[in-house]
RNA sequence: GGCCCUAUAGCUCAAAGGUAGAGCAGCGGACUUUUAAUCCGUUGGUUGUAGGUUCGAGUCCUACUAGGGUCACCA
């Protein structure tokens, strides 16, 4: 055992001593739980709201310690389980001596306990337990820290805490079981993907699962992660998109897929990136990409409305409003907008970099033209997006799914949407000519051999299956996480994440 | 990967190069309706790691580790 209690810790285990010692067993496999303690309160509530002369609530309700307060021969304590939190009311001549003693001797803050006893209020009003019977369920090793609250004004203060942002992520367990409002977000954020799911099969999309490992990845330009199979003696790569897997899936007469899954980027960790991160994509065929859009504001207007009541949200201090219909901009005229440059004067990746270098833009030579159009796109225009809007129209040459807009050499039908600030996804009129498609995955790799790490791969299965025809299709891709953030008004991936990927500390 | 900031008791934080402290938690005591309970007393530290400067380092310098921020990267 490589444990080295602390002060604290001997003096719990102490106290798992003593209780041992007197016949106690301090992890007990038998419970009795009568009421969640959300059930207890209502039905006292309930019952108060009948009248008066109704039987007593007889209730046991299993918790962890919260707080305790020991005056003399009588003492309170909050006990909390997931639904909530209430007080008990520990008399000794209710509870005899025995038990009183053990309570308050050998019980600690953050001891999971059952108190058996009937629903009252005490003389300040509070709703309590009028414990007969308590009995510890399972004993705290280890203090959590501690943290109290005021009622002032109808609005919880917390005094102390755990906040060390480091400590939180690397013991969720304890940051959970400590702050509330951070169960909270990942309530919210079990709501959102399932009113996600909700919408889409209301819709009549089909959920599908496809291979997170690949022996060819593709559908988005990230470096993937490798791993290896030992049997087959055969490299692997863990999937950082699902675009081309759903795709096939049309080319397979299903009118509309879609997959809630993750996807990992061997890329750099940020605010808004984690290397494993969580991603929709939806694809319908028969529709283009307005019916992308129309689709795209609905659902997250829809899961706004399922998680928050309303379509209204408040993100870093902005109200947000996320009703259809969202502003749509193509992205020449955005640009134009932000920074009064018009890209299209520069049609050439060498002039549109001189346009950048003449105005003191910091930028690197011999990149695609789209590139600089992106450049453009994340340095002036990405920062001003707070309400919801769709940029459509991209750069062919940064493109390689999407259709062409017609009569128009130079963009073809995408478009991205932010929100706050963020990019939240993107999407295409689904490019489904498989000639076209080899040779724009060609002119991808030549544009990007230079100066990238990995090799484009050419994905020959994928172009089979659109040689058996893919319907005209639209399909959208959505950062779940980014929609948690949204939902949550939290600015980091990581306050959304459980587990967010952090780098290993030395271990002894 | 570059730059900036941070790391002190279980938790939250002080300590302006001169004996490491407070609140909460803990421990002992008082208190039979408290709620940040209160009151009296009290324990608690290899100041992230390793070096260096100095009579003397939590404090200054260097490197390292981890976290945060920012930039770069991210068809």
């Amino acid at each position: 055992m490589t444990w080295q209690p602390n002060k604290l810790e001997a003096k719990r285990l102490e106290k798992l001593q003593r209780l041992r010692e007197r016949g106690i067993d301090p992890f007990p496999s038998s419970v009795r739980r009568t009421h969640t303690i959300a059930q207890a309160v209502s039905a006292f509530l309930e019952q108060e709201a009948r009248g008066s002369a109704a039987q007593p609530i007889e209730v046991a309700v299993c918790g962890r310690l919260r707080s305790i307060r020991s005056s003399g021969k009588v003492s309170f304590a909050h006990v909390e389980d997931g639904t909530g939190k209430v007080q008990l009311f520990i008399r000794q001549d209710n509870v005899g001596e025995a038990t009183y003693e053990l309570f308050k001797r050998d019980l600690d803050l953050f001891d999971f306990v059952q108190a058996d006893g009937t629903m009252m209020r005490t003389r300040t009003g509070e709703i309590s337990v009028d414990v007969r019977a308590l009995r510890v369920l399972a004993k705290a090793l280890s203090p959590l820290p501690v943290v109290k609250e005021q009622e002032v004004d109808g609005k919880i203060i917390t005094y102390g805490g755990f906040t060390d942002v480091e400590e939180r992520y690397r013991q969720r367990y304890a940051d959970l079981a400590v702050n509330a409002e951070v169960r909270e977000v990942f309530r919210k954020r079990a709501q959102t993907i399932s009113a996600v799911r909700r919408f889409l099969d209301s819709e009549g999309f089909l959920e599908v699962e496809t291979p997170i490992l690949q022996t060819v990845y593709g559908g988005a330009a990230a470096r993937p992660f490798i791993t290896h199979h030992n049997q087959l003696k055969q490299d692997l790569y863990l999937r950082i998109s699902f675009e081309l897997y759903l795709k096939r899936l049309l080319v397979g007469m299903y009118d509309a897929v879609y997959e809630i899954g993750r996807d990992f980027r061997n890329e750099g960790v940020s605010f808004k990136h984690n290397p494993e991160f969580t991603m929709l994509e939806f694809y319908k065929a028969y529709i283009d990409y307005n019916g992308g859009m129309e689709l795209t504001e609905r659902l997250v207007a829809y899961v706004a409305q399922q998680v928050h009541g309303t379509t209204r949200v408040t993100y870093n201090g902005h109200l947000i409003e996320l009703a259809p219909p969202w502003r749509r901009i193509t992205l020449r005229e955005a640009i134009r907008e932000a920074c009064g440059i018009d890209y299209m004067a520069y049609p050439t990746a060498e002039a549109l970099h001189a346009a950048l270098v003449a105005r003191n833009i910091p930028t690197r030579p011999n990149l695609p033209w789209g590139k600089y159009v992106e450049q453009l796109m994340g340095d002036f225009v990405e920062p001003t997006l707070i309400q919801p809007t769709f940029v459509l129209d991209y750069p062919r040459d940064i493109s390689p799914f999407a259709k062409g807009v017609p009569g128009d050499p130079f963009h073809v039908q995408r478009f991205e949407f932010y929100i706050a600030g963020m990019e939240f996804g993107n999407a295409f009129t689904e490019l489904n000519d498989p000639l076209d498609q080899e040779q724009r995955f060609l002119e991808m790799a030549r544009l990007f051999r230079a100066g990238d790490d990995d090799e484009t791969p050419l994905d020959e299965d994928y172009l089979r299956a659109m040689r058996y025809g893919m319907p005209p299709s639209g399909g959208v891709g959505l950062g779940v996480d980014r929609l948690v953030m949204l939902m949550t008004d939290r600015h980091s991936i990581r306050e959304v994440l459980l587990y967010p990927h952090l780098r290993e500390r030395d271990r002894e």
